[in-house]
DNA sequence: CCCTGATTCGC
DNA sequence: GCGAATCAGG
């Protein structure tokens, strides 16, 4: 079925009326709704709130390819195409939710203090022993394996909080406290390790990473004929659709 | 699973 | 230009 002008006509008015892809698809017959998408698209109809757009952070992944650091820079000869960078870490956005203690003469620990969510280190593979790193209270944490079961730890009561001495494997590392939007955020180390710390080299201005890490975080994506087809699945791999 | 719109890219 | 395949959020 060819897109006639009378079929163009009615696919923009009900485009117009909000239709959805799919109902327009149904009315005009013999196209799918992907094709009624594309075609809109081409004629320039005004986009639809879209479930994926929605939300986006505009400033961050549409720079993101512009700014991508130069070892990564794809060549000229890209297409320019923002959505092609994929953040790896998570970190850096649970990072970015550490507030500042208020500026109390001591603060007062919370009484539940919830858990870090155990984010995974950026070097871990997929098929490494996933440890949890499980709260024991302020500042401290036990690494946990998938087979060591331990009791859930109730939360430690409120008490004042004493500022202490950072140790001195860490003395001039910087730490959770050192962090601004202007320094590296990349983990060195395991959280609850002694010296874990963070990277604190001056960041990729716009990003939670300096120059190098964004080179770790940031990656394009290959062009779908370049990718390699996964790896084969135990067990005769997933049930095909 | 279902739905949605956006995007990519082989044709 | 077309639209299936894919993506990613709800």
């Amino acid at each position: 079925m060819s897109w006639t002008d009378e079929r163009i006509e009615r696919l923009k008015a009900m485009w117009a009326e909000g239709k959805t892809a799919s109902a327009i698809a149904d009315d005009l017959g013999g196209v799918s709704r992907n094709a009624v998408i594309g075609k809109a698209h081409r004629l320039g109809l005004d986009s639809r709130p879209s479930p994926v757009k929605a939300g986006e952070d505009k400033s961050a992944s549409a720079t993101a390819a512009a700014a991508a650091p130069a070892s990564t820079a794809a060549p000229a000869s890209e297409r320019s195409a923002p959505s092609r960078v994929r953040e790896k870490p998570a970190i850096a956005a649970i990072l970015e939710s550490a507030a500042p203690m208020p500026d109390d003469d001591l603060p007062v620990a919370p009484a539940a203090t919830p858990a870090p969510a155990p984010a995974a280190a950026p070097a871990a593979k997929t098929g490494e022993t996933v440890m949890v790193y499980r709260s024991i209270g302020p500042g401290g944490f036990v690494r946990q394996g998938p087979g060591d079961q331990q009791p859930p730890i109730p939360p430690a009561p409120p008490r004042r909080l004493v500022p202490a001495k950072p140790a001195p494997e860490i003395a001039d590392k910087t730490g959770l406290l050192d962090l601004n939007d202007r320094i590296c955020k990349w983990p060195m180390g395991h959280p609850g390790e002694p010296d874990f710390h963070f990277c604190g080299q001056q960041a990729n201005p716009g990003y939670p990473y300096c120059v190098q890490h964004c080179g770790v975080a940031y990656q394009a994506q290959l062009p779908r004929r370049d990718r390699r087809p996964p790896p084969p699945l135990p067990y005769g791999g997933p049930r095909v659709r």
